[in-house]
DNA sequence: AAATAATGTTAGGCAAATCTAACAAATATT
DNA sequence: AATATTTGTTAGATTTGCCTAACATTATTT
């Protein structure tokens, strides 16, 4: 049985690595920073977590996921999507409120509990963010990621899932008027800062790279719509 | 803000104290036996929930709540039952699974998501065991606990909850085909043991005397028609 | 290549919540 | 009332998860 903390740091691992693509694995001040810690303490718990086979890792080197150790993690980024979808659908919570109360939910403890709740939300395939809810079977459908600031001018893209779940950037998206599913035409961008125009539902709005960065998007040249799955028994 | 640990020491004083009527408080044995603690360890939690003036604890003394103790307390039942509920009415979970789960949810903390729960339950009034839920002004109902034991031989009384949460003692009642508001017709008793003989839904059953005083009953001449409330500002 | 900066590690310490073992007080029994 | 039993307390140790401060390694820059 894993500690509430425990599996924070496999979560923290799993979203620098496999969902950031980021191959080669999280450096300990990376992971210390994501969780806000020291890193001398995600040192510590490295080690740890190294010694119950969950997590690779060598001195000085990177750390990233044993198969087991990713197992574990994608079935506790499950029941947090879950959950905020519970919060969102059934209990009315807005999607810049539910990030922070599934990060408690996240860690009860009972199989049967997540496989009830996922049936009474008729098996969601994303939750409020866009975010693709791995399957009971632990296994987690890739998507291309396209952002709104790799978007071309003139173009058209739908929007698919937002990258930062912090409840200020949410509220700053709704302020724009911009929802999942809403599509998005680009009618400018800067070259100098990459400040971009763009309209949505008939409103016009200036975004700043930042901002578009963290706007997931899918247009119909995009791959987005033949999602792979990612196997963990695929992963040798 | 309360960890976890401090919040099931005072949900224990509350049960030993408020609710089993132990009008002079619960001792450091009795407190660390229901919490399957050394005494030593709730000595030390008693000192320190002392310091928060949340308990009133002297040295070779009887323990209780302070006001402030017994509306937290309050509070972290009223989650338990409210999500007992949950678990059991919207996830169809059996009423003998639904203890153990509610007691990693008692303790999430967002008032925000009790009270959408709440009304996403329909204010319920009781919990699946009959167990009364503490409203969100943290009054707690108090109802008269004339057990089935204390039932005359003749008589019929209607069942509105149990004593005991534990699986196996709700498995046993399911066994004897007892239900929350079906009315028990009391055959006879043995001046010996106690054992009796009772009626449910025209099926017969002995019952020992300890399963009789877990099985909570109602009838036309009892007070539990007209439930008190208890509120904490009532409390001096 | 040497200096600087960034990143990672180790050692030692602290607080929370638990334990054991020894002791003290209160209660019950003879 | 003396003794035995139950109940309660204290002191010291352990584990987990965190910290700071000092040091080591790797990467970057001049």
């Amino acid at each position: 049985m894993l500690s509430y903390t425990e599996e924070n740091y496999l979560k923290a691992l799993l979203q620098l690595t496999v969902e950031k693509g980021n191959k080669e694995g999280a450096g300990t001040n990376e992971l210390a920073v994501h969780l806000n810690l020291k890193p001398a303490t995600a040192n510590d718990m490295l080690k740890k977590l190294k010694e119950k086979k969950l997590v690779e890792y060598e001195k000085y080197g990177k750390s990233s996921l044993t198969r087991e150790g990713r197992r574990l993690a994608t079935d506790v980024v499950r029941k947090h999507r879950l959950w905020e979808t519970f919060l969102f659908e059934k209990l009315a919570f807005a999607w810049d409120e539910v990030h922070e109360v599934a990060e408690q939910l996240e860690h009860i403890q009972s199989k049967k509990l997540v496989d009830k709740l996922d049936e009474f939300l008729g098996f969601p395939g994303f939750d409020p963010h866009g975010d693709v809810i791995p399957n009971a079977r632990g296994e987690l459908q890739m998507r291309s990621t396209k952002t709104l600031h790799e978007e071309v001018v003139n173009h058209r893209c739908t929007m698919v899932a937002v990258k930062d779940n912090a409840a200020s950037f949410l509220q700053y998206v709704n302020q724009v008027g911009l929802r999942i599913n809403d599509t998005i035409h680009v009618l400018s961008r800067q070259p100098y800062d990459d400040l971009m125009e763009i309209e949505v539902n008939g409103k016009k709005s200036s975004i700043s790279s930042r901002f578009a960065e963290n706007i997931v998007v899918s247009c119909k040249d995009c791959d987005i719509a033949k999602p792979k799955i990612k196997s963990l028994n695929a992963i040798k």
